[in-house]
DNA sequence: CGTATTTGACCCGCGC
DNA sequence: GCGCGGGTCAAATACG
């Protein structure tokens, strides 16, 4: 996915998180049993190339769920997709500590929804890539308990190039650090 | 004026 | 069947 390069993220806060639990998101992902190991590639490559950065192992559910989505699945709620798989998409989240909610990857995401969160006094906010055919989604939420603790939770993946600079996303990767992978 | 965001309504799966 | 929680749509609005 993103970060084509190393880059020298190496400024790390000065505060980590040990208590993070994103294996949350692998809800469902049992049935079919695709799982093509593809994905599971995918995360893996998201912590890549960011050097001395803490990976937080303390989910030891990591797993990646491995059902595959049919990309062109443009379900609006009035006439449902073929009927066919009823399968999840897979998702992958990673959390930062970061001031912001909106960490810019390179991508341009247009927000298309915001709910409250169970639990939760922050909302979740949903984006959507704006490339064409592109149908990534990502989702950013904040933790109630932890405020400066953004999980951003990403579907898809990207068929399509980076629009903007990746200097800008060295600059925030410096500001920000992944905890965990998967 | 074109594009992005806001926001309530709507859809759907699931549990009771 | 209904209510709830999560996800999405789309009209209105804000923004450049």
């Amino acid at each position: 996915m993103f970060l084509p390069c190393s880059s020298s993220a190496a400024a790390a806060s000065s505060h980590m998180v040990n208590s993070s639990h994103i294996a949350s998101y692998t809800d469902h992902f049992r049935s079919d049993h695709k799982t093509n190991g593809y994905y599971g590639d995918l995360m893996t490559s998201t912590n890549m190339g960011v050097p001395s950065l803490q990976v937080n192992n303390n989910n030891s559910e990591g797993k990646s769920l491995g059902t595959q989505e049919n990309r062109d699945d443009q379900v609006k709620y009035g006439g449902k997709k073929k009927g066919e798989k009823k399968i999840r998409k897979p998702r992958y989240a990673f959390q930062t500590r970061s001031q912001v909610d909106i960490l810019d990857d390179g991508y341009r995401w247009r927000k298309y929804g915001q709910k409250a969160v169970k639990n939760n006094r922050f909302p979740r906010s949903y984006y959507r890539c704006t490339h064409q055919g592109c149908n990534v989604k990502k989702q950013v939420q904040r933790l109630s308990k932890d405020e400066g603790v953004v999980v951003t939770t990403y579907e898809g993946m990207h068929s399509h190039p980076i629009e903007k600079s990746t200097d800008n996303f060295e600059h925030i990767l410096s500001q920000m650090q992944i905890y965990t992978a998967y």
